[in-house]
DNA sequence: TTTGTAGTACGAAATAATTCGTATATATTT
DNA sequence: AAATATATACGAATTATTTCGTACTACAAA
C-alpha cells in the first residue's frame, strides 16, 4: 500500500515534519537532536519514522552523499488545514465558530493579532453581505 | 491501572462521548445505532469500548436494570478544552492566533457567529488595556 | 591498515487502539 | 417449557504506531 495519494501523519511523524517546516532540509541527526530538546527519542527510532515518511510520501531525501537530507514533500498549510478539517470534525461537530470561541477564550493572543483577526472577520463580512444568516 | 485521574478519551471513544453528551445517558444499542448511522460498527464493538471506557471512569452506568444505561463522567467543555490545548501545540506549536485565523478563513460561520466573536475580542482587548503588545 | 565513529537498512518487539467471536444470562414469544 | 431474541462479559485477534537492536557500510583517525 504506496499509493501517491494519501497523507496524514501520525503524531510523530508531524513532530518531525514541524521541525523540517521550521528549519528546512534536514539530517536524521539534526531531527533527533531537535526531538531531544523537547523528549528522549533514539536514533535509530527517529531514522526508522523518516524512512516510513520516505515511504509515505511525506518526505523525499537527497542520496548523493552518504549522510541523507530529508525534504517536505506536504505544504505545512495543506497539512495543517487537513488536521484542523479532521479536529473540527472530531472535536466540534464541525463547528469552526464553537472552537474559534474556546481557542480565543483559554488562550493568549496579543493585541495586535487579535486585530489581525478583526480584520478578517471585516472581510468576510464584506464577502458575505447578506447571503448568510 | 485504574486511578480516578486523568485519562484522555481515544478518537472512538470521543465518537461515544459526543452522542452521550447531545442525547443524555444512553444504552449501548443506543450507541451503536447512532455510530452505525456514520460507519458500520459492530455491537459487541461498542460494547467493549464502553466498558473501557467505564474503567478510565470517562462513563459510569447503572446496572438496576438489565440493560445498563451509560452516563458520562466528564465534561464535553472539560474535554474539548483539553483536546483543544493538544491539538494547538501539536499542530500549531501553540499559536492560538494562527489556528483561529485558518479555522475562520477556511470554514464558514454565520453571520451572528461572527458577531459573536468580534464581541469576545471586544472583551479580550479591553480586559487586556494596554498589558500585551 | 587497523580501529573507531557515524551513518543507513530493516526486521521485529513493544505498545496502543480497535474489532470481534464465543460464552453465558435474562427476557420474551410461541 | 422450549425456542428465540437480546443483553453483558471478556479474551483474543487485528491493526496502527512507536521503539529499538543488530547488521552492514563508509569515512576518518591513529
Amino acid at each position: 500500500m504506496n499509493e501517491d495519494s494519501k497523507h496524514k501523519p501520525t503524531k510523530s511523524e508531524l513532530e518531525i515534519l514541524q521541525i523540517i517546516w521550521d528549519n528546512g532540509p534536514s539530517t536524521v541527526r539534526f531531527v533527533n537532536d531537535k526531538l531531544n530538546e523537547q523528549r528522549k527519542t533514539g536514533y535509530t527510532t527517529t531514522l526508522k519514522l523518516m524512512q516510513i515518511m520516505l515511504d509515505k510520501n511525506l518526505l523525499s531525501r537527497n542520496v548523493k552523499s552518504r549522510v541523507h537530507i530529508y525534504h517536505p514533500l506536504v505544504q505545512k498549510e495543506e497539512i495543517q488545514a487537513e488536521l484542523l478539517d479532521r479536529f473540527l470534525e472530531n472535536t466540534f461537530s464541525g463547528s469552526a465558530h464553537k472552537l474559534v470561541m474556546k481557542a480565543l477564550g483559554n488562550h493568549k493572543a496579543s493585541k495586535s493579532e487579535l486585530e489581525e483577526i478583526k480584520k478578517l472577520i471585516q472581510k468576510l463580512e464584506e464577502k458575505n453581505n447578506g447571503t448568510t444568516e
